[in-house]
DNA sequence: TAAAATACCGACCAGTCGGTATGTTATCAA
DNA sequence: TTGATAACATACCGACTGGTCGGTATTTTA
């Protein structure tokens, strides 16, 4: 339902994924994604009825099929430790684009409509902070971690992984098990040195 | 130095931090600014050559107050966990508008020239994040707290405490020392329910 | 095969934005 | 008093942007 069959409409989806990551909602004009995309403003704007639609049919997009993967990490078996350890991995294996997608968010949310901010933020709650937050709950409930506030803790623990994704992080721990060693040993035990 | 004694400038300044908290970087005009500061454009144009020039000036003034705020923490005797607490409380002690000037740069970075982008990210680097590198390697030197990448943590220690400051963050954490609390009892125990 | 819907084109528009050119007024040293 | 300079004001420019619109090619449906 938000798939777009239309192969013309699937390109558009691409260029616009690859520009927006690379630079802020504002500085991406639709001349240029329609350039890109090798079709002119008119068949464009045929496709899309503004350049918001394009930005959220594009996030939505992508958002539901995450919300679609990390899932199943959420329901599968094991402790909360082991949960949220399925679900970094599910993150980390994505393609570096999609995974710096979830990042825009935070950049573009000001530059977009009240309506458009609102459903933007809704349909990322539930993707992600929300997928996470339930393991943290029933990891609280099963007295496995401390109870603290468990929405508070996923956007932290969202905001670490995503320092493990940047340029210093992928220089300092190379591959995904690096990553999710630093981020899940953070998390549980913290950083200091007794015991 | 960087201080601008002219009360019109530092006027300025005043009205481009507000906006530029609240917009990002190409949605706040020289108009809007110039209307909110009560001059004209030509005085606007006087007093700063370009946008991107009172951009930088602005975070300039911010950060290096920041940074010699910070040091005393830095330079402040005890283990790296107080001094840690210290610099976590000397910011949270801030303005709401200059708690979040430090944020904006994850935001805009993109938006500016590549020129400016070097400069400003390397004033932020001195003024945050080294800051608080520098005493999580005097804790790691010392035994306190277990080898890990210094700079990559202190950069998520520092989007930890951001989001304290969330919309979120305030709710759930009332005061000061609640943050605070939570911030460095994640940073060092982490939320393992054990022990 | 006629008709209707879809996909697409490209010129154009109204508005906006950063920046400039050209004045006018206040300040103050000589 | 003068004259240079800083501190403004005003009018304007040119590039650019999101969006429109009349029209055409192509495909689907009746």
């Amino acid at each position: 339902m938000a798939n777009t069959p239309h192969p013309t409409a699937e390109r558009i989806h691409q260029v616009a994924r690859r520009l927006f990551v690379k630079r802020s909602y504002s500085d991406v004009t639709m001349d240029e994604i329609a350039v890109k995309a090798q079709i002119t403003k008119g068949a464009l704007y045929h496709h899309f009825k503004s350049k918001e639609a394009l930005y959220l049919a594009m996030m939505e997009a992508d958002l539901s099929e995450k919300q679609g993967l990390f899932n199943k990490a959420v329901t599968t078996g094991g402790s909360a430790q082991q949960r949220l350890e399925i679900l970094t991995r599910t993150f980390l294996d994505l393609s570096v684009e999609k995974k710096r997608i979830s990042g825009l968010i935070r950049r573009d949310i000001n530059t977009i409509s009240l309506k458009a901010r609102t459903r933007l933020l809704q349909m990322y709650q539930e993707a992600l902070p929300s997928q996470v937050q339930s393991i943290i709950e029933e990891g609280i409930a099963e007295g496995e971690i401390r109870p603290v506030d468990a929405r508070l803790l996923s956007f932290s623990f969202i905001s670490l992984v995503e320092h493990t994704i940047s340029q210093h992080g992928t220089r300092t721990l190379k591959d995904n098990d690096k990553k999710i060693q630093f981020v899940i040993g953070l998390l549980f035990n913290g950083i200091a040195a007794g015991k």
